[in-house]
DNA sequence: CGGGACGTTGACCTGGATCAAAAATTGTGG
DNA sequence: CCACAATTTTTGATCCAGGTCAACGTCCCG
């Protein structure tokens, strides 16, 4: 969802993606120029909390996050470097969840009334905004439908999928693994399941040779076509 | 999500509430006068065929859902009149969902490039367009957390009073119950869980006199407020 | 080398699924 | 208006994916 890859989306209509290039451009240049840095588990937006900036990140993962009274916790989207998040600033003074980084991050930022302006006189950006929006909306689609109907191999499976995409949209070589700084806890608020589970399930992929998961990495395996049989029916059918 | 009360919503920035209501109208009247109609059950948009329209809801309720190859299907968001739905196809040839009438409905179009050429020459346009995008991706959020954490009795609670709290955004009077198209199975469908369990559910319900459904209807009983309780930590917090 | 995160495992339990069948409702044509 | 077929709702019996609880291992990092 939050990837920007302009081309690598085959379904865009070619009469929108020039101006769409143009307006991400534009907008990142009217970005505040010092990045910003977070460290792991600290909040770049709090839960509720007014907050005026959009963000563009540069490097390292965040995630958005809901949390409830008695300890229920959801990641809702990651952000990886690259991506730009909180666009609903635009429109809402306060969002109902935090965004926090998962591992040492640095963001540009530009304040919502710049990026506003800037939208008014460059159609540009107001079209790159929407797509945005667009794009994190299919790409809840995806995970509406998966917490809604796919068990926990599928989840999993496509979360490691989605993030191998991704990386490779934004042109990481993810062809035998890729970083991952996510802990089982944070891999179970982001698919629904515990960290009990979670960890079986790693376990069974690992001994089926789909992948295995050390030390902030993801390893594929020799059954890597297994994996994506598993996660296919879930998958985003672009 | 798809609700356009553009005064409902607290959160909205007072700076740019007006030019969305402006946006707003200005689309409408941009519309096919001609409202098209669809049967119960029809698709106003097929899965993963290309499509050229957005519309705005004039009468009845439609859902957007994605099925897959083996049978199970999740119902993503339902639309009500007044909703505009559609607005991604403005960037995407094709969706890899469809868009169906849940009970007779009535809904008027416009053809995405229309629309792109209208939001290009009026910010007013493109700023609800975005404003809509950026609406679904927070009802996207909230059931997400619910479909990620939420019990089985939650969910239901919760999607009983979402429809209530949205209808009654439109001025629909739901003091005792609204009309409520949808069988037990679209209801499984969109929580997530079976028709099986939804029923059982159900009849809790209204054994504990929370809220009872009977032909059509969803009728709140004496405890309300426990329903409410029921469904409070996975509600929208705005 | 001690303490606090994380990860891993086992034993057991439960919310919701599955399977199957009956009852109620709705729609249809005569 | 009725009879009948097709949907939809309801219920019971049984099962299992994933949760819960609790312990233990492992990896840092100061």
């Amino acid at each position: 969802m939050p990837s920007t890859e302009l081309n690598a989306d085959t379904a865009i209509r070619p009469e929108v993606r020039d101006l769409l290039g143009q307006g991400k451009e534009t907008l990142r240049q009217a970005m505040e120029p010092t990045p910003l840095t977070f460290a792991a588990g600290t909040c770049l937006m709090q839960m509720g909390e007014p907050h005026e900036f959009l963000y563009a990140v540069e490097d390292g993962w965040l995630a958005r996050a809901r949390t409830i009274a008695d300890g229920r916790r959801q990641i809702i989207v990651v952000f990886l470097p690259g991506d730009v998040c909180g666009v609903k600033t635009l429109f809402m003074n306060r969002q109902p969840d935090a965004i926090e980084a998962l591992c040492p991050a640095a963001v540009r930022r530009i304040h919502h009334r710049d990026a506003c302006a800037l939208a008014t006189r460059e159609f540009g950006v107001a079209l790159f905004l929407a797509w945005q929006l667009a794009q994190d909306e299919r790409h809840l689609h995806d995970w509406n439908l998966r917490l809604g109907r796919a068990n926990a191999e599928e989840r999993i499976a496509a979360l490691i999928l989605e993030f191998r995409d991704r990386l490779a949209g934004k042109g990481v070589n993810t062809a035998e693994g890729y970083s991952f700084p996510l802990i089982q806890q944070q891999i179970a608020d982001h698919v629904g399941l515990t960290t009990v589970h979670v960890n079986r399930v790693l376990r069974r992929l690992r001994e089926r040779k789909m992948v295995s998961m050390q030390r902030g990495r993801v390893v594929f395996g020799d059954n890597i076509e297994e994996l994506e049989q598993l996660a296919e029916p879930v998958q985003d059918p672009v």
